[in-house]
DNA sequence: CAAATTATTTGCAGACATGCAACTATTGCA
DNA sequence: TGCAATAGTTGCATGTCTGCAAATAATTTG
């Protein structure tokens, strides 16, 4: 590598990791609200729930790297608190759903609404020609980068 | 606003969100591993600390949002696990400071090296055309972007 | 100098998450 | 049919964070 390069490279990974601070205080407040209510776990289960749908007690504890005796128990708050519900899973009796109610679904996607606004607020803050720019730099990212596991997004709350 | 950059602004959004997926997953996975040694509200405290140097109890406390009654008593578990120490405050003997041990240092350094090698790596996929534009890229989406506010990135502990 | 203020800690109480072990209900296999 | 495995819940114990009120020590103000 030349030199030139290196310090390109250099260069990049520090606006990166500048753009990546950006974009955490984006999530930072669209999370923020939704944290008055719900513990940090509470919305990971919620998020899960709101991408997946209807989920097995079972395999959201997995998700969630919990044992189910914890998980049960968290389920129950969130349940008198009105953001799931249990319903008997089809076919196994044994086995339990956990669905989102009007108000759990309410509370995810407020935060999903509130964190695509300030992105477009920013993006409208830019020329045309910038914003090009931008989505193809976002995009090269993307690709460059492995996509996200569920384990890791679920690590900061999204 | 035309129809056309109407839609352009809506993808831009998008790609957004996508590449803002990507990073997400690269400082989440930065962060695990210290989550597993301390807590997140512990973790938000090493980075204060590590970027503020020696700060007073009272102060700290304030910045985490956190009652002193509450935060004293996490600084008593965070001194015992060898995190931090408390060390006399100059010239008022009623203040306490609050200073990284060499080991709370590690901690938080680690977590910042181990988000610049993952950065690096994806970025060494890149052309160096393509890292260019990046770099302007994303330096325009921070500024265009508020700086974050401290408690901003202390919600999700970075 | 005495009184009010400030910085931190401690007492007391509650909520949430975590882990291990035991228990119930239901399935599935031999 | 009978027994092992599976899904979820419950008992019990612990650690962490949170909040309010009161105590202690040191500083500042009148």
């Amino acid at each position: 590598m030349t030199e030139a390069a290196l310090v390109a490279h250099l260069d990049s990974t520090s606006a990166t990791l500048t753009a990546s601070r950006a974009l955490l205080g984006v999530v930072a407040r669209s999370v923020a609200s939704a944290l008055e209510v719900v513990t940090l776990p509470q919305f990971r289960v919620l998020v899960l729930l709101s991408a997946s749908g209807p989920t097995r007690v079972g395999t959201l504890a997995d998700q969630m790297t919990t044992l189910a005796s914890t998980f049960t128990r968290s389920l129950d708050r969130m349940e008198v608190a009105g953001w799931i519900t249990r319903i008997p899973g089809p076919g196994d009796r044994r086995a339990v759903l956990v669905e989102l109610t009007d108000k759990g679904s309410q509370l995810v996607s407020d935060v999903t609404t509130r964190r695509e606004q300030e992105i477009q607020k920013i993006l409208a803050a830019l020329s045309d020609e910038d914003r090009v720019a931008l989505v193809r730099a976002f995009t090269l990212f993307a690709t460059a980068a492995a996509e996200p596991s569920v384990e890791d997004l679920l690590t900061l709350g999204l």
